[in-house]
DNA sequence: CCTATAAATTTGAACCTTAAAATGATTGCC
DNA sequence: GGCAATCATTTTAAGGTTCAAATTTATAGG
């Protein structure tokens, strides 16, 4: 901390440039993160002011789009990326809203299949097609290169962060 | 919209190929999101396990270690990308750990000034030591290529969405 | 059958988060 | 000085979020 401008103090004492250097990464996550925030809270901002709904209650409803037939919690749960008690609270709201149906699964009475109403259908498609717009706006000033290069170095990127986290421990 | 399948009726009424296409757009804020996501459950894991902190509390301990002087909770909720109450209420449970000091600003009675205890300072430093390692281990498998490339294109995202969130009433 | 184990979900406690309204303090302007 | 606008913060209400423990159902062996 307190090295004065890279004076070494002699020889024995003078060590690697810097030893656990990791600096690079570390600005890079942040980068990451503040990208990642601002964006969101934009979407959040006008989701709630055009259609007066959350971020989480749309995500959990663009999953649902995608299944006509419905899909566990557990499977939501799985794809949302969060925990198992957030969906059951997520779903009991949105099921209050006349949004989503659910009902037991018929193969398993452990699970329950949830899927959107018709009505949940039609508000999801309304909301999304203004979402595709919005995210259009937020990246308009990236070049198509762009993009194609981000995508590529973002799939390298969760590929490092699977491993790191699957693989080794805690190291 | 209900165009059948790219046929074109006529050269008259022939239209560009993809109306509305964003979906390159959308599928890398998908990525983005799925990155970001994917490390911060890891990071907060880890701090919960091996440091009983939550990700809110590291974050705001970080930026008060920047300001040897302290901050004001403004300052810190501006920093942060968050709200002010959110720090008025994190703020008052690391002062209760003994990890915050808070007094108020000299200047302006309106304002609070927080800084870290000697005892928060300690214990910031051991969990950011931590915390760049484990950052380190999760871009392990990115080339320095790979992270100068990601600075590069995401600071031209954090521009893009500056100015589209800014400038651009709703669009 | 019966028991052990695993799986899907729910519950409870604690915390984080936001938006909007309320409070208290400052500043500029007449 | 006094009024209006602005600013920093707190409060409140409603949700979102996690983890861990509890509950219910399935499945496999003996």
């Amino acid at each position: 901390m307190q090295e004065t401008a890279g004076v070494p103090l002699d020889a024995e004492t003078k060590v690697i440039e810097r030893p656990g250097d990791h600096e690079s990464e570390l600005r890079l996550w942040l980068r990451l993160l503040t990208c990642t925030t601002l964006i969101e809270g934009e979407i959040r901002r006008r989701l709630r002011q055009e259609f007066d709904v959350t971020l989480p209650r749309f995500d959990l409803m663009a999953q649902l789009d995608k299944s006509p037939n419905g899909m566990t919690l557990g499977e939501l749960s799985q794809r949302m990326m969060v925990s198992n008690g957030n969906v059951t609270g997520l779903s009991e709201r949105l099921v209050a809203l006349g949004l989503l149906d659910r009902r037991q699964s018929p193969s398993d009475r452990r699970a329950q299949l949830v899927s959107l109403t018709p009505e949940g259908r039609r508000a999801f498609r309304a909301m999304a097609r203004a979402h595709e717009g919005w995210i259009a706006g937020i990246f308009a000033h990236l070049a198509p290169a762009d993009i194609e290069a981000l995508m590529r170095l973002l799939a390298r990127t969760k590929g490092s962060a699977r491993r790191a986290i699957s693989g080794e421990p805690t190291r």
